[in-house]
DNA sequence: GAGTGGTCTAGACCACTCG
DNA sequence: GAGTGGTCTAGACCACTCG
């Protein structure tokens, strides 16, 4: 962990296995978090940087691309970049699983499982899936709550080869995701989909809300690193408790607008 | 435009202003989106592109990491870098402006005014805009549609020194970010915030559907280039008829959920 | 014109994966 | 051990912003 001091001090090289451009940009943000730089600060020249961090341009300039791609910079050429604030991002599984997610809240994950079964995919499931229509899949229904208050109705499927791993999984108390990590298995990457639905009476008295309340609906697709699917969900949140923040960065974004 | 001879040809320069390492870009990813490259296919070496293109590996190491931003390709060190398929994205100015994401979907954009006046930022507003309360504002009231159907009301306030930029604009037809934009004003960066709610009845009767249906409703804060703020937004979609996706990259996500 | 960030090159060494 | 991508440096030139 390197500190920038005022005056280049020894040149940090890399002792651990921490890559310099990356203890470069913890740095940054953690001064960024500390408030010595604070938002609408500018952040200080390359040049300055090179010297107080004793790397070279190159360094910097990658440590900088992170600080960029996480928000917590801006700016264009020819100006000082900004500083725009503490980043805004959040680990993929703690965005996929709930228990971790409510834990980093200091609070108590809980969950009831409505039901838990084996069948055959429908055509909606099997294309979601990437399966054939008809093959095993499980479908596992819960409830979730956070310091027993009710947040969210789960409803996931599973391909058999992940499903059976669940099988003997008390899934009241335990995370999905924590059961599976330990099984090898992860979600790499995901593609989810927001929308707002009304609640149906199921919905609602699972939730314990009133007929027709607003919900976040967030529809998942998660896969493992080689790309195969690991489950498809179908997640409905109070809309009045919670929402979903999206940090865009210039130019594209991976955030999408469509018609239903 | 450089595509990508089997062999070296004449090296290309920067003849235009678009930068080297973004061609090269663009090129892998017309590449992909033509299937000469198909997901699952490893992506050519660094030293065959350096070869192909005749640009130095710092150039070539900047346009793939362009295509590994916005989830075209995925690898890991060691290993061959590996296609995912065509990119999931959407222009961050097609995002904010629903002119012209409408019209992208070779629909036609329609609006009314709902109203539009200058007033005094109370203590939510000034905090979102990062100014003092009080300060000067203007707020903008809309209903979208598309082919004549309303699908979302816009509640949007912008500075003082935006506010007056669109005094004189036909806000029924003229699209804001266009209008700004050829003033010289663009959202270079955004932060959304997607939660749902229940129509009240005022946005019940200005879309057109039930009291009390599902609504998605997106927050934005948008940002110049430098930083300073250009809007903060309500908009209210009809949950019914659009949602938003987001691709989920690897590792941390610009995806953030919240409690209220 | 001075200072800033953006682009590009050439070359070195390292860490990891694979046959 | 060969090949891959990851890190880092040093130096050149360019484009833009600002006083």
């Amino acid at each position: 962990m390197i500190a920038a001091p005022p005056v280049a001090a020894d040149p940090p090289r890399r002792t651990s296995g921490t890559p310099l451009h990356q203890q470069v940009a913890d740095a940054l943000r953690r001064q960024i978090a500390a408030g010595v730089f604070r938002p609408g600060d500018p952040l200080p020249s390359e040049y300055d940087l090179v010297q107080r961090f004793g790397v070279s341009r190159g360094t910097i300039r990658q440590a900088r691309a992170a600080l960029r791609a996480d928000g917590s910079i801006g700016g264009s050429q020819g100006r000082k970049l900004v500083v725009r604030g503490v980043p805004f991002t959040q680990p993929l599984g703690e965005l996929v699983s709930f228990t971790s997610w409510v834990r980093s809240l200091g609070k108590e994950p809980g969950g009831r499982v409505v039901s838990f079964a084996r069948g055959g995919a429908g055509e909606d499931t099997a294309a979601a899936l990437g399966l054939p229509v008809g093959s095993l899949i499980w479908r596992l229904n819960r409830v979730r709550s956070a310091d027993g208050e009710p947040l969210l109705i789960e409803r996931t499927v599973f391909p058999e080869a992940i499903g059976v791993l669940l099988a003997d999984v008390d899934l009241g108390q335990q995370s999905v995701y924590e059961q599976l990590a330990r099984r090898g298995v992860t979600v790499a990457t995901a593609r989810h989909l927001l929308d707002a639905v009304d609640a149906t009476p199921a919905d609602a008295r699972l939730l314990g809300i009133p007929n027709g309340s607003a919900l976040l609906r967030v529809q998942r697709h998660g896969f493992d690193a080689g790309g195969r699917p690991v489950e498809w969900s179908d997640d409905r949140y109070r809309g009045d408790r919670l929402n979903f923040a999206i940090e865009n960065r210039a130019g594209d974004t991976g955030l999408v607008r469509q018609l239903a």
